[in-house]
DNA sequence: CATATTCCTACCGAGGGAGTAGGATTTATC
DNA sequence: GATAAATCCTACTCCCTCGGTAGGAATATG
């Protein structure tokens, strides 16, 4: 699994700050309950999403989230980047170029490493918006069953 | 991390299978000694590809295993498949149209399923051929370097 | 029969995922 | 200024899977 709750959830609550919009702040206990998870383990989840600049908060009565830009600016990629730590399918693709030692005789090295561009690709592609705008024909593409056949 | 050891070792022996050709059986030791992997735990991933099907094996003196198959028969998808028994990036895309109870409300389940066709798709356009002859341009698209550029 | 091999079952340690617990700090409102 | 409502912070626990080990039974060759 490259994508684990932590990440999963993550996204859940940008998409519910991204409905809720601009009128105030949204408190943890709101976000918890709306989507019914557990308000403590979102406790730490948000706390990264806060702590990478996706949020704004307000502490104190009254308190909460919101999002710091607005969703067309978010791409599915930095989320999950952020909370997930990295999306690279298998240990052998690093971050930033750094490589495995076996790198340069490697026969599989070149499949791994268009794997996970494949992956970057598509979630760098989609943002919050086509999210809470349902835009499955960006998200399934040719698998979208809903949407009109391709010309 | 969705593809783990068990998934890299089992297609570096495909590959090194494929390379060996179709001049007899190779042992286990061989492969755990040219990939420089431990003989033991690759015992157990073997035994998987074998039960499998991909595999033809002799026990006793001389024995040892060959691929049952030509290597363009091989899809990197089946190899994976069989051996991390899912491919899917997230928890809640189960196999053959399982799916969690929140599927009907899910705003996000499209993305995980797109994602998952994504992959799926990239790893079926491939074959143990494609790895053993180096097809860079294949694996890497647009990515591929020292690929001459795309017209 | 000796040897080289596959085949089978069982076991184990470490690490990470998923979640819990408790309290310190900040702020709006009465 | 007291109180309530919220974020923030640190630590802990349970449990499962990954990665690997161990030992022996079955089988084929010479």
């Amino acid at each position: 699994m490259m994508v684990s709750t932590k990440g999963r959830y993550a996204l859940t609550v940008m998409v519910d700050l991204a409905r809720k919009g601009e009128n105030g702040y949204v408190s943890l206990s709101d976000i918890a309950e709306s989507e019914n998870l557990s308000m403590k383990y979102l406790e730490s989840i948000i706390a990264i999403l806060n702590k990478g600049g996706m949020l704004k908060s307000l502490r104190g009565k009254n308190g909460g989230y919101m999002l710091a830009r607005e969703p067309k600016d978010y791409t599915i990629n930095e989320i999950l980047l952020l909370t997930e730590g990295t999306l690279a399918p298998v240990n052998c693709i690093m971050q930033e170029g750094v490589q495995c030692e076996k790198a340069a005789t490697c026969s599989t090295l070149p499949l791994w490493a268009g794997l996970d561009k494949v992956i970057e690709n598509y979630l760098k592609g989609i943002t919050l918006e086509d999210i809470i705008t349902g835009n499955r024909k960006k998200m399934l593409g040719e698998y979208c069953e809903s949407c009109e056949p391709a010309k």
